[in-house]
DNA sequence: TTCAAAAAATAACAATTATTGAAGTAATGC
DNA sequence: GCATTACTTCAATAATTGTTATTTTTTGAA
């Protein structure tokens, strides 16, 4: 048995069959979200912690102008707020972008979690490092590429991530994976318009680097859209490799 | 006694005289480091633990075109990579802006830090948490606002950050600090060109918002720049406002 | 299936920002 | 003091990105 969340942390190393289970236990019952729903809004005291066990979501801040920037997407397996507790409000919000199957864990939860596996609290803290080096690589994306090699670049991280908890294809080259944001997300996660984000997914159709249907995603030569936009995932530590089950 | 470092953990509430002596034992050699000397390379594994507690470093990430993104400023009493000893290489690098102060702290020693002083694993943490926020905050800077505005709202923070360890001043409405970053840096931080910046900052002097000479900034009127940038402190999570000893 | 709403595609034009080069001034380190 | 580095200013051009508006397609609900 296994789930987003253990393929993930797989990747951390060092988990045993008595670790896994533990985590399957925590993530015993999910409870179903629909699209377009807050789990966190800015402002509020941090309550839970929310693991996202199917679906999409992501993390954002609106600006007194109205301007949403979009901080972080969450994918099956990850943590939106694993750290949050020992704040007193937070500083943004977290909404879902489909329906979402949601791991509601309180503090004390997390607690028990970490302190009596230690195994289980450093792969949580693997995580976490994790998502800080996502936001640095966002950082450098957005302030140092142009246009289209950010998106190039948003979607070879997020090939990556799907693959890395079984959902992205990868086929003789080629890739593919549903993905949830429409343009106006994209456009709001790179800080651009979305008439922006249409012309420059065209140049990338055009360029045969990829096709975007329906919210599919084909990379045509995943190799080559690496290359364009200058991908490399070792920000995303995915090092230990492990055996898929 | 303290120094920056405690005076930045005091805003994390909760430390004890002894806690502090602690942190001041941990602070007993820090070493003289030159301007502009990596403290830690890309590739590297990561080893020691480094605290500024004089001087300015930064963090960066070099492309492989040659461009340079800053992904984070580091004032005294931060830590550069506290959390990074799990991860088998760095992501990024890290370098000095000026001659520093420098802790470097072994992994055993954080971990003795942490282990046997629950408040100092908590306001460590609290640091941490903080250093994504900001992350998250410079990442909404450098997507939503237009250039000046950019700008101004990175001086809003570091004066923030400087105050917090006393090393900026504040008198009837305006304020002032030493800041270590060139044009160029600013450049580098904000993903602009060089030239740039350097009509923006033309912009803010003659908008009667700042004066900048010879690295020093004074901030004429700080709720008129932080209303013309829209700072909002709270990311900062400072709330718990030590007493100045 | 049909309809209404939302999202995506497209186009023409405007605004912002980058690039390059050059020249002069100021600050800094040795 | 001298050499070096950083900053300032100007200009002309190019590239990128934004704005606004319209059409087409897709999506989701009735």
């Amino acid at each position: 048995m296994s789930n987003a969340l253990i393929r993930k942390l797989d990747h951390a190393g060092g988990l045993t069959d008595a670790d896994r289970a533990t985590l399957l236990g925590a993530c015993a019952s999910p409870r179903p979200v629909a699209a377009g729903q807050d789990l966190t809004c800015e402002g509020d005291p941090p309550e839970n912690v929310h693991l996202i066990l199917r679906g999409f979501a992501y993390r954002y801040k609106i600006l007194p102008g109205g301007k949403r920037q979009i901080t972080a997407v969450f994918v099956p397996g990850d943590f939106c707020d694993l750290h949050v507790a020992i704040l007193q409000r937070m500083d943004h919000s977290i909404a879902t972008l489909l329906p979402c199957e949601v791991v509601y864990l309180s503090r004390a939860t997390v607690v028990d979690l970490t302190a009596g596996h230690p195994r289980i609290a450093r792969a949580l803290w693997w995580a976490t490092l994790v998502d800080e080096a996502i936001l640095r690589a966002w950082l450098v994306n957005i302030g140092q590429r142009e246009a289209s090699r950010q998106i190039a670049h948003l979607f070879c991280e997020l090939h990556a991530r799907l693959d890395a908890v079984g959902l992205a294809t990868r086929d003789n080259g080629g890739a593919a994976f549903d993905t949830p944001l429409r343009q106006t997300d994209l456009a709001d996660l790179l800080g651009m318009t979305p008439v922006h984000v249409n012309r420059m997914l065209q140049e990338l159709r055009e360029a045969g680097l990829i096709v975007l249907k329906r919210r599919r995603l084909q990379i045509l030569d995943l190799a080559r859209l690496r290359a364009f936009c200058g991908f490399d995932a070792a920000y995303l530590h995915l090092e230990n490799r492990p055996d898929r089950r």
